[in-house]
DNA sequence: GTCTATAGATGGATAGAC
DNA sequence: GTCTATCCATCTATAGAC
């Protein structure tokens, strides 16, 4: 850990390696598949690494879990946070509805571009919220400090509305995100006859825009 | 089955009874736990009878499952279809976007209602859609009819709108409806420090409208 | 139809050699 | 730090007595 050791002799990953094919593979059958259809031997074996690297990486399955579901979320709120603190700045603090809506939705968009990494990334976060362990559940019960930065703007950018209302607002708005999902977005491909394309994301996020904007305002 | 018995002499339940027991129990486990995370034991343990009920009476879990799952969805879906074409009727064939949204939103609301049996259906249907069993995500994707004749009612009361955007518009009010879990109702109760309340299911139904409304009219 | 006992399969975790 | 072999718990499903 501290000397550089000269050469590691004829290891198929190296240590980093190991534990990063580990973090990517787990995120991605999660995902997909669901925590409890997926076993530890799943994620060794796709990942062609020995069954015994999640219990030593980690710790366990379920903390494997948990740790993708803190680097994820953790990066995907950063990145709203800065985003809402920029239309704080730009608009002299006083950022309206739209810009912070903005805030909240276009970071999972984003990621959600096809051939972005994190496209992955979304789908394991919406599935967290759904299907998480306990340990996953409590921190989102008490990660709501994020969430509240944004109520508080929106109460300042709609004086008008009782708090109680935007808060419902906010939850609603929320649920539009929660939804893009593979599947249900497979169904609407289906029920819409292959006219709704969710590849062009820019323009996705402004449907998303235009619909809540106006419902906020109602 | 035909004839009537005269008396069952000393069973705890009769065969009717089991079969029903069995039923709520593992809806209401099913709805509160997830599918992964219920057992026979748990269903046969709680609802007190044999273990091998469930493979009797359904076959075996997924069997079971989906037997819920079917029920369910079914009388859901007849509700919404009932509502929507009353609402046509009464609007002499062209509904306004408010009414079939109401169709489309009320009968769940109504269920969610706290002392309403079927509390916890609704609980069960959002779970389904999200981690249900291969069958039923089959059964979920061919199971498109119900919702296109939303679909087209919406096209008709939207004549200005694209149909893709229709279609993205109804793609968020269902959104809206999936996020109405226990987890996320608990979780907006926690940031908003206490003031929203989704008991008053009436009062949340009209708080939907009013936002998918302005939403669908931008 | 009910119930007990058990088969048969799978999964998480770990010991111990290398 | 890696890998194999294995332990032990859990689960679904079923056979067979009553």
């Amino acid at each position: 850990m501290t000397d550089a050791l000269p050469e590691v002799p004829a290891a198929a990953h190296s240590e980093a390696a190991t534990r990063d094919c580990v973090f990517a593979v787990a995120e991605r059958l999660f995902a997909v598949q669901g925590f409890k259809n997926v076993s530890v031997r799943d994620i060794t074996g796709e990942a062609r690494v020995n069954l015994a690297s999640v219990n030593y990486h980690f710790g366990s399955k379920d903390a494997l879990l948990f740790e993708i579901f803190k680097v994820r979320t953790g990066e995907l709120n950063r990145e709203r946070a800065r985003m809402l603190h920029e239309a704080t700045e730009r608009h002299l603090g006083k950022p309206p509805v739209r810009a912070i809506l903005e805030a909240l939705f276009a970071p999972p968009m984003r990621w959600a571009n096809p051939g972005n990494d994190r496209r992955i990334s979304v789908q394991f976060i919406i599935r967290a919220r759904a299907e998480g362990t306990p340990a996953m559940r409590e921190a989102l019960t008490q990660d709501v400090g994020y969430l509240s930065r944004f109520a508080e703007a929106l109460c300042a950018a709609c004086p008008n509305l009782a708090r109680e209302t935007v808060f419902w607002r906010l939850h609603f708005c929320l649920g539009m995100i929660h939804n893009n999902r593979f599947a249900e977005f497979d169904r609407l491909h289906a029920l819409s006859g292959g006219i709704t394309r969710e590849g062009d994301v820019e323009r996705l996020l402004t449907r998303m825009l235009d619909f809540a904007e106006a419902g906020f305002l109602a």
